[in-house]
DNA sequence: TAGATTGTTAATCGATTAACAATC
DNA sequence: TAGATTGTTAATCGATTAACAATC
């Protein structure tokens, strides 16, 4: 309808945030499919496989303006550049992880990510004994030298796996550096500029999901 | 209106899940506002410190069946047990973890999960080279031992921490056995029977959104 | 041509936000 | 009493689901 006339300007038409992470879940399948030799899929057979319905598949699909065939169904390599493409992961971004822990040593351990352009690059502590040591092949430098290399790196996006109290320091820390987004793995809240993207990665919310499931369940078998 | 009538019955109207995954952070709040010595809080405060609406705090506490007054707010010790009851966080709850390579390992010595009442007693893993050794304090076991140990101990709740490709087969030999809840890290998506209960934490679905926002943001600088 | 599947518009459902009455 | 804040009902907004036309 009225797509075209604005095109630059209002319409970014917000994303569905579901529809986004539903994404890399067909994206993964999709790629499953192809190395085991299919071309084509149909949206009933992607909700077959992961208990969807092909509607929301079908809808989730379109805003990735793939197209299909009637009657067949997507090219499973367009499929997957179109995927790639509308979430930016056919370009390479690098990224700084603040906080060498357990769960940031893990994290500079996965090699899942670079299937995603994702590369943690190095990463930052302030604990002397850490300080020059290595991960996974990954360097860990001083905290103090951050705001130089974000801004001599030209990093733009934080990895931040600190305990609850160093967080919002530590957030501040990156973002005067320079850098935009930050990926929050500590178990609090950070407040940041409106400008800085911020995604929440908090353990204690989704096991407040898990565990009501399950005392939902629990009373569902009592009664 | 028609509440107390249904009570047992159909009156499990589903909780929506944004407002769980808030309740956390509420609670951590709460929780650091009372080591600071405050007693009561109201919802402006609440949702000035954490970026959201009065509005909305309110209805999400209304679900805790959490109470305030009139020109005070809540009693912030009321308040943190309405929420550690509403979601079971005031009983102890053991889980298995299942995969002890690095994610694995770093949730096992995660120590954040014992405030909420969640205690990992044990891991398992395929590896030699890792049955009978120990992660922080936690013995790994042979896989093959998973079955027998979750029916003698009555555990429920498996964590998944294996690679993508051995995940699935890992839910079965859980469910099998007889774990009724995956908290499932691995990256790719499982399917189980319909009473089970399956949290995702997939980190590809953030990154997705993560990716997303920042690719927005870039567009609107631009612009 | 017939039938399966896509693409798109409309209807439903659920969460958020607004409005306002109740109350300390 | 006056005013701030809770509690609750109504309005809005957005995501999912349904319906159906278009098309290979």
């Amino acid at each position: 309808m009225k797509n075209d006339p604005a095109e630059n300007q209002e319409s970014i038409k917000a994303i569905p945030e579901p529809t986004l992470r539903r994404l890399p879940i067909y994206y993964q399948l999709l790629k499953s499919r192809l190395n085991a030799g299919s071309s084509e899929i149909s949206c009933t057979t992607i909700a077959d496989a992961l208990h969807l319905t092909a509607i929301q598949v079908r809808k989730d699909l379109e805003i990735t303006e793939a197209s299909g065939k009637p009657k067949v169904g997507y090219n499973i390599k367009e499929l997957i550049a179109a995927i790639e493409n509308f979430l930016g992961w056919n370009s390479k971004s690098e990224a700084f992880l603040v906080g060498a822990g357990n769960l940031g040593s893990a994290l500079i351990g996965y090699q899942g990510f670079k299937e995603y352009g994702l590369m943690i690059i190095a990463a930052f502590d302030n604990n002397p004994a850490k300080i020059n040591t290595s991960v996974y092949g990954k360097r860990i430098f001083d905290i103090k030298k951050l705001s130089d290399m974000v801004r001599r790196m030209k990093v733009s996006i934080g990895i931040l796996t600190v305990p609850a109290q160093y967080a919002q320091e530590s957030a501040n820390l990156m973002t005067e550096a320079g850098i935009r987004a930050i990926w929050n793995f500590s178990p609090t809240k950070i407040i940041c500029r409106p400008d800085i993207v911020v995604q929440h990665e908090n353990l204690a919310c989704s096991l407040a999901v898990l565990s009501k499931k399950i005392s939902e369940v629990a009373a569902r078998r009592i009664s």
